[in-house]
DNA sequence: AGGCGCTTGTGAAGACGTGCACAAATCGCG
DNA sequence: CGCGATTTGTGCACGTCTTCACAAGCGCCT
């Protein structure tokens, strides 16, 4: 029950007017298959199977196929996915065929690493300015951008259509970025600052907290060895905890 | 209906030999908790009511209240629960009491900047060593700490024992690392570089990926402008006076 | 002492996500 | 031209997570 359209022109060809509405854990792994298909490109495979794809995401088969199978995707029965079919289709349906402008607030220690970073540029995006409250740092040049003050934000919005701010800022001051960014009609925000920021309906957060990630890990290891710990109980079930162990957002070992 | 037991030992005296098996969902959350509680006592709160602390930590008061539950806590009806003795509960079981000592891997552009991060001090963990596979960065030091050869992880390992690797290296570097991470007997790993790592069982793995969040953030965004650029209403993002709640309903578009 | 208002803890229901297992579809080959 | 090998797409059952709604418990006030 899946309407067939032409593969050539996705965007703005016959129609697809509406996205299809996709489950937020599909969203969240399509980057990930992204990726991956452009390592096979990358070495020359034209096509993959659903068994050699999620493998090399790391998920399980038949959720990859029903992931793609979301968005009315171009398998072929008996022989897979065309690499470079699919990889169009995703970078559609994820609004990369456009290179989104990204700017990037408070470019400390940590700003100046995603400054840096060249994965921003060759995974769809393109940072657009660079913005700092510390007049110590406007002005210096990172990557052949100059950083600007925080304030001139509506300035460099009226430039140009920023996508998505990413907030780098001390914990302090990042609700008021947020709202500063909020004001000049970014509706997506990226926050690297460790706090919850309150923002209007209609606008997107993510947060990355490193700290978190590693309190999570740190758990575990807890877990661990509190289980080692215990004495060998003749009982049953606790010992081997196969399946149940697995957290559901890392990763496990397979045979590759 | 729990037991009751004495605020000032929490897990440690009498019992507590397991951990509760939490799900992990709500071990996700629980960082988050206790930095809203940290910033709580830090204002001067003794209690705090579950409505309270889930609208500080972002979440729906129910799931806090059943999060919290999970590890039989202490809340106290119609008063809330104790601030001071709930950090230390949730401390407890994330393993936080003592300060877990974190091997980073690759002191490169993001390298450095996790390298002078104070967060990972603040938060219960402990930089216990820099390696990097550049001779030229072997050596240098950073915030009191030199930076030393990868090959020498045995060795850093057997000095003290390492809790937690983070890999900070390029993707192609990236599996070879954990390898070596594992080989020491490292069974966390929170990995930066933007690839699957293969891992033996047993061994945790946590992805951070800058790109896979701008990403789905990109999607949202291509979404929310193909709605907008269909119905009648042609609003700019600022009319804070939409129809009262979110209804996502995306559905109808298509008719025409 | 007793009642009242507030808050926790949890049962139940539903939404969501996952993975198995298999029918349907396709290709290559004899 | 038909057959078997292969792989997709999906129905279904199961588990996990979320949220509502409310009884039970607690402290305060009268
Ligand atoms: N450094 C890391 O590795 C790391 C890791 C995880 C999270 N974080 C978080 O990222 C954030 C930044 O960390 P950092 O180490 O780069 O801190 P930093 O102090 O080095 O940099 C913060 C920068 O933000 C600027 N700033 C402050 N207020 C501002 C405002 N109102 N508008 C614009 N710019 C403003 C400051 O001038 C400074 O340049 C913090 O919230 C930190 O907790 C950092
Ligand atoms: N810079 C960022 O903001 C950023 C953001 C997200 C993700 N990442 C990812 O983090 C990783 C590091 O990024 P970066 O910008 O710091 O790169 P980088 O090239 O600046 O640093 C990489 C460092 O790793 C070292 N290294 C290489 N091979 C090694 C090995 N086998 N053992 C030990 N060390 C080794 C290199 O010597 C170098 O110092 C990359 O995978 C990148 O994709 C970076």
């Amino acid at each position: 029950m899946s309407q067939h359209r032409h593969p050539g022109a996705p965007g703005r060809a016959g129609a697809v007017p509406v996205l299809p509405d996709l489950p937020e854990a599909t969203v969240a792994r399509l980057p990930e298959y992204l990726r991956a298909l452009h390592n096979l490109a990358d070495a020359g495979h034209e096509t993959v199977s659903s068994e050699g794809l999620s493998a090399a995401a790391g998920v399980n088969s038949a959720k990859l196929r029903k992931d793609l199978s979301h968005l009315g995707s171009y398998g072929t029965r008996g022989v897979g996915y065309d690499v470079a079919l699919l990889i169009e289709q995703i970078e559609y349906v994820l609004g990369l065929t456009q290179r989104r402008a990204v700017a990037l607030v408070g470019v400390g220690n940590l700003g100046h690493a995603l400054a840096g970073y060249d994965g921003f540029a060759s995974r769809g995006f393109r940072i657009a300015a660079l913005l700092d409250a510390d007049p110590s740092r406007v002005g210096e040049e990172i990557n052949g951008l100059v950083v600007r003050h925080v304030d001139e934000l509506p300035a460099v919005a009226a430039e140009e259509s920023i996508a998505i701010g990413v907030i780098a800022t001390p914990a302090g001051a990042a609700q008021r970025v947020a709202d500063q960014l909020v004001a000049v009609g970014v509706t997506s925000i990226l926050n690297f600052a460790p706090c919850v920021l309150s923002v209007p309906e209609g606008v997107d957060v993510r947060k990355v907290d490193l700290a978190i990630e590693l309190q999570i890990l740190s758990f575990h290891e807890h877990r661990k060895a509190s289980l080692t710990a215990l004495p060998a109980t003749g009982g049953s079930a606790l010992t081997a905890l196969p399946g149940g162990l697995a957290a559901t957002d890392t990763q496990e070992a397979i045979g590759t």
